[in-house]
DNA sequence: ACCAGAAGCTTTAGGCTTGAAATATATGCG
DNA sequence: CGCATATATTTCAAGCCTAAAGCTTCTGGT
């Protein structure tokens, strides 16, 4: 039927927006319910607690793919609800690091013991080969879309 | 080194939230930029445009994968700008159809067209195999998954 | 020392998104 | 018919997100 590669593509972009749209649906729903908390919420934790010694606003935001005003605002409530807090870092008065608290980290513990076992489980239709394959997979495919933007 | 499968999906997880947000980005991106529009309203126009007869905000909004009272906002804006309408289904006060306008057509033509190039480019590095691969894949794992939710 | 420009962060305006409550209409059962 | 229940949509409050503008602080060249 002489299908263009153009739909092709087209066609995995719409794929892949969708499975992952459902896949968030259910992993927001599911922090919602078992933990009051949110999927950004819970994004910063996890990126905070991938580096102990604190982050820098902007290092956080771009980590996360969001933008830099917007990490302000999650950081302000995690702050408040004594989950994170701000270091001034020493001889740059304009950077202020960010880390979780002792209180942060152990309610992160909790909530991304389980976040794994709901990943774990929606992605079951992948075995451990199929998942490192498409995982590379993407990985190279999207690494070299970056020159392009 | 006897990684779980559970670590495995969790990082395809995090590659496909990743890689999706990055091509999302550069497209929400071109779109703005080059038709002062949104992503969005470009999703709704879209599926408007697949059913030529119209559709109910409840099949708009379970088509799209979105919130029902989201959309009203969004046809709100098309029905202003003139590129939707507002239809009432005879026999059922309740329902109100939505379909694009001869305009709304028209722009969403011109819009499509440069939607599927750019994302031929960004998707590049996928072969045609490989994305229909992929495609089905992925397809296959998570229409598996819904069951579960 | 001065100061232009860069770097880091926050603020703001506008738009998207959700879940829940509210409104309006339809349907079926007694 | 009369009314409970279901269906379709909108409204609402709260939170997420972006781009752009606005602070403050640093840095390097003169």
């Amino acid at each position: 039927m002489n299908r263009p590669v153009s739909k092709a593509r087209l066609s995995l972009w719409l794929r892949l927006l969708k499975s992952t749209r459902q896949i968030e649906t259910e992993l927001r729903d599911r922090m919602r319910r078992e933990f009051a908390t949110t999927l950004p919420r819970f994004d910063v934790m996890a990126a905070l607690d991938r580096h102990k010694d604190g982050l820098k606003m902007s290092a956080l935001s771009s980590e996360l793919m969001v933008s830099n005003g917007n990490v302000t605002g999650i950081i302000d409530w995690l702050v408040r609800h004594g989950l994170v807090e701000r270091v001034a870092k020493p001889g740059d008065k304009r950077v202020s690091l960010v880390r979780l608290t002792d209180q942060g980290r152990a309610e992160f513990a909790r909530q991304a013991a389980a976040h794994e076992g709901w990943v774990n489980e929606l992605l079951a239709g992948f075995d451990g080969t199929e998942a490192d394959q498409l995982n590379a997979c993407l990985e190279r495919a999207v690494t070299g879309m970056e020159d392009k933007t």
